[in-house]
DNA sequence: GGGGTCCATTGATCTATGTCAGATTCTCGC
DNA sequence: GCGAGAATCTGACATAGATCAATGGACCCC
């Protein structure tokens, strides 16, 4: 936490002047109530790839909104194995699962330089009650977290999940106001795997022939969609439908 | 809605003369705010087994809490392929997954004779901002649920799967004060194979390789654990930690 | 209370995807 | 730029679990 000296004025700019706010937790609050929410967020920007924000077991005090790069959550199981639960973009919030425990239950780490906007919990609960928007948007957000785990626990070909996993990367890149087409995949290809519950020499594999049936162009961690429709098309089971965005 | 004259003093102790209160969203709600709940509440109490509660696209106006009988979710792809989401016994809440949306995204039907309680989605957002329990309560469901969910969507053997579901009911259905180690499988195979992304045949296998091992006894729907440590033992990667019970 | 329908079980195969192994290509510190 | 180590790719093979098929059982309805 002690993090050296703070510029106030800067920070209490902290959402009213952050690119994400449509898209991050603020999404439908006025200005005022910006100005409560800014007086308990902090940000820690000092993430380099590989460092962690948080591990299993942790005390649960905060959840974070990624200000810029890139986070994975995962789990370990006791023989070691590592389950991948999600990719944290920027304006999306880490953490959620641990409300209900006392403790972290899985671990948050960064995949490139990131940072992170810190929202200590009972401060955020306490601020939700007099801000109806907040309170209505952390219920949204979380209720959209239910959705798509629950529609990726599902049964779907290995084909059906990549293709989902593209074009939703793609779409939530794009709210970003990053290429929707072409992006980079900040992951390593075992991460993507270990998301979608596929071994990643699978996940080469269909990426190849993806590749080969024109779908997308692949160079390294490089991607091109060049059919995002058929794309969209193969993987549609998979998709969270969304009234709001 | 209308079904017939309605008892004014019964349903004003909708919540309070419950059962399942302290399973159920009034979890550490003060008596004078469970009255404000039950002046929001209300039962229907008329599904039959095959009885649809609400269905995909429906608008999305209330969650409900199950308050006897047990309910499935599932959504029908394009393909008419059917996955099961979730079970809910009494005291759960069915409908979540819609909050973030203006349409239900899931269908939701009853699987034996049941009764619900309707909680109208805003002005149950209305009271959580009044009464910190209720959304401190609200949350901690909701993250429990994201819990489970993103753990269920990993990557696990079908034995590990199916050991865990069996725990997972058993305490479920023992935290509602019945038996933990024998109880009866409300819903069929097929339901059971769906939702845990198996085969109903593989299913089937299973629970006969789990009896040969002594680790439980089946008798069609009825399910004995015999040895509930071991059976935890394989499912222990897919147990959703808590603090609170 | 008999017959129809759905459900569960069991056995025999099949296949999508995992595993193993080797070759190739990145990546990043120096 | 160079080289070591990691990541990725590709092929050969193995296997968990799906699918297909046949049988037996349970429940339900008149």
């Amino acid at each position: 936490m002690e993090e050296g000296v703070i510029d106030l004025g800067q920070l209490r700019q902290v959402c009213r002047g952050c690119s994400l706010r449509d898209l991050c937790l603020p999404v439908g609050m006025r200005q005022s109530d910006l100005e409560s929410l800014e007086h308990i967020v902090h940000t820690r920007g000092d993430f380099d790839r590989g460092q962690h924000l948080f591990l299993t077991g942790d005390r649960f005090e905060a959840i974070y909104a990624v200000k810029n790069g890139a986070f994975k959550t995962y789990t370990l199981d006791d023989d070691g194995r590592e389950h991948v639960l999600g990719f944290h973009l920027p304006g999306e919030l880490i953490g959620l699962d641990g409300i209900h425990s006392d403790a972290n239950l899985c671990n948050a780490v960064s995949l490139e330089k990131s940072a992170v906007c810190v929202l200590p919990f009972s401060r955020l609960e306490e601020l939700a009650r007099r801000v109806p928007g907040l309170q209505a948007q952390l219920l949204k957000v979380m209720s959209r977290d239910i959705s798509m785990h629950s529609r990726l626990a599902g049964d779907h070909t290995a084909e059906e999940r990549l293709a989902a996993f593209l074009v939703n990367m793609s779409s939530r890149l794009g709210r970003r106001g990053l290429a929707r087409a072409a992006f980079r995949l900040f992951m390593p290809r075992r991460d993507i795997a270990s998301h979608l519950r596929l071994a990643p020499e699978t996940v080469s594999r269909l990426l190849a022939r993806f590749q080969k049936d024109d779908l997308i162009e692949v160079h390294g961690k490089e991607v091109h969609l060049r059919d995002i429709d058929r794309l969209q098309e193969i993987g549609r089971s998979l998709e969270v439908p969304s009234a709001t965005s």
